[in-house]
DNA sequence: GTGGCGTGCACATGCGTATTAGCAGATGCC
DNA sequence: GGCATCTGCTAATACGCATGTGCACGCCAC
């Protein structure tokens, strides 16, 4: 007796005269099931009159699949993460697959993992977690995609860090600054040390080596950006410009400017990383790097599905997308009292 | 012969000397169960050596479930939604339960309920659809609770829209304001229409009645804010202030202030309603309706839990949760010439 | 007409778990 | 000491689907 009043295979079966697993044949599409194309006909329309739609739990458990896939990440707030997923959620739903969504904050990464693991999930995307957070998670046995974070145990889609970090510098250095600061965030994806690492290393090739008071640490939030920003504001030899590793730090240092006072770009130039939307939002407009964020997520998640195909062959491998420059408002030639002496705090005249 | 090294309950219960259902009695919790002490002690032990983990396939496709929600949402990318899906996730996974994430893009929303059905949801959370988008979709037949959206199909968690818009009217009508504005989002929830419903019979109680050109429509982002505000900075005679029924579009509308030289709140006041994070990014800082997007998350995920135990029993309910004030400074009270000299309007235009 | 072969399908089985019914053994009672 | 009762566990089964194996039938060549 039927219990369930959803349309089983059994169902399209009887109705259509044939046997279950003849149903399940034809709608496998699998070319090497020989089935005769009036048998098949005849399924497909039973299948359709009867709404038949495969239970993807029943499908899972067969076939040791679950045709979904997982994003973990530390916070849906951050707008970078948000174009990842919302990247990730498209091409997975082109493909059939499921997106599972896990924020760390109650649960660890681990625990994340292991929850996703039960569901029979093939494959994980992570981004934007520290490294730390990840020490204690088995990348090894699942087939996990680390989003602009590398790791020899798996696979990773970046952008290109290093390079974003030297475009930084360049539009810096090209605009005649040479009194620079640097605003880091203290946690996330190795990613961001490879900002800093490209920018300092481009500095350098100019024969430019920032006193350690300019490189600052944050929070990679506005708050940790206006802070770090605050600290930077409070130094005797204020910088003419500053590169932000995100871009959310980068507002939060152009909100600490507003708020003390100093003009952007007049006073200082502000560059940020990511070119999330929000840079448009203040004025000026914020003048970052920007990274293919949704692209990463879109990447992410068909190097997942070829992964799952290979199921082990593959080595992991490393994708790197392209950055390019999006000078806006916030980057301009430093005042030419600034270049000689470092300061003199004139209001500027701008509307 | 084992394929899977998967550690399944047959696993366990031959190294625990017991039949595979006594270890899944024991692992059930179920008080009717009744398993020795000494049996339960064992197996648990057993259990936790060998790191079993059920299979939440199986569990699923024999209980008629997947303990898993799905979340439905135009835009990953708004804040307003990341919210609510947060905090939706965050007790979504404290009772164990996943939380599918579908976008309305490429994808309908009734294809959406339709494949998350095939995986046997749980429930179903959507949020930030506009009404038309939902005719077709048949809320009857599942487990869905609508967010910022009533229906009398199924349940529904709403912020107190209503009296959003009358506190945004009372705060702008407090400070003296008397021709004041609305943009409004051309879709959306239900929820938006109580906003300007609100605000409109609150701004009525006070004898005023605003001409039609200050009753604008946009898109419910930053660019539709900007658009629409800039129709009304064109206008003859400008307002001096305009409740914006989301954030987005309040910081639209101050972008288009800030490019047109327009000072806020001296020459305009902006009201938002949201309370988003970025609201304190611009400065001034967002004067806005706080609405409790984390919590209307994660009222929806306990109240679809609930109805799955109630299993149909329990008809449609409707939770409203309460809204505050939160002024900044986008608000204050108009220039005195701007009161004297748009004083004139009478209700003259009104229909 | 017979052996061989290929086609088209049904049968049987398994995936890993939950759940019902029911069987042995121990205990109680009069 | 026999019967009723309770305890503690197992056997059987179902959930809905996929997949390997094998059987019947029709076709061809001879």
């Amino acid at each position: 007796m039927r219990i369930s009043n959803r349309v089983t295979a059994v169902d399209v079966a009887q109705k259509a005269g044939v046997s279950q697993p003849t149903v399940s044949l034809v709608l496998s599409q699998n070319p090497k099931a020989r089935v005769a194309d009036e048998t098949r006909a005849r399924v497909l329309k039973v299948a359709d009159e009867l709404g038949y739609r495969p239970n993807r739990l029943a499908q899972g458990l067969v076939r040791r699949r679950s045709f979904a896939l997982g994003v973990i990440v530390p916070s849906f707030g951050n707008p970078v993460n948000a174009s990842i997923i919302s990247g990730a959620e498209r091409v997975a739903a082109q493909q059939g697959y499921a997106v599972l969504l896990c924020e760390t904050g109650d649960v660890s990464v681990a625990q994340h993992v292991k929850a996703l693991a039960d569901r029979q999930i093939d494959g994980v995307i992570i981004a934007g977690i520290s490294d730390g957070d990840l020490v204690d998670v088995d990348l090894g046995r699942l087939n996990v995609v680390l989003v602009n974070q590398s790791s020899d145990e798996c696979s990773a889609v970046l952008d290109d860090s290093l390079h974003a970090g030297a475009l930084a510098a360049d539009h810096l250095l090209s605009l005649g600054h040479r009194r620079v600061a640097f605003i880091g965030p203290v946690s996330g994806g190795s990613a961001f040390r490879l900002r800093e690492r490209g920018f300092a290393a481009a500095l350098k090739d100019a024969g430019i080596s920032p006193s350690s008071d300019l490189w600052q640490r944050a929070d990679p939030t506005v708050a940790g950006g206006l802070a770090a920003m605050r600290a930077l504001l409070a130094l005797p030899a204020r910088p003419t410009a500053v590169f932000c590793a995100t871009d959310l730090i980068a507002l939060g240092a152009h909100k600490a400017c507003a708020m003390a006072g100093v003009s952007i770009p007049t006073d200082l130039s502000i560059l940020g990383c990511d070119d999330i939307d929000l840079g448009t939002l203040v004025t000026p407009e914020l003048s970052t790097i920007n990274t293919p964020q949704r692209e990463l997520g879109a990447r992410a998640v068909r190097l997942l599905l070829r992964q799952r195909e290979g199921d082990g062959k593959s080595a992991a491998s490393t994708q790197t997308l392209p950055v390019k420059l999006v000078a806006r408002g916030t980057t301009s030639a430093p005042r030419q009292d600034h270049v000689t002496e470092t300061m003199s705090p004139t209001p500027a005249a701008s509307a």
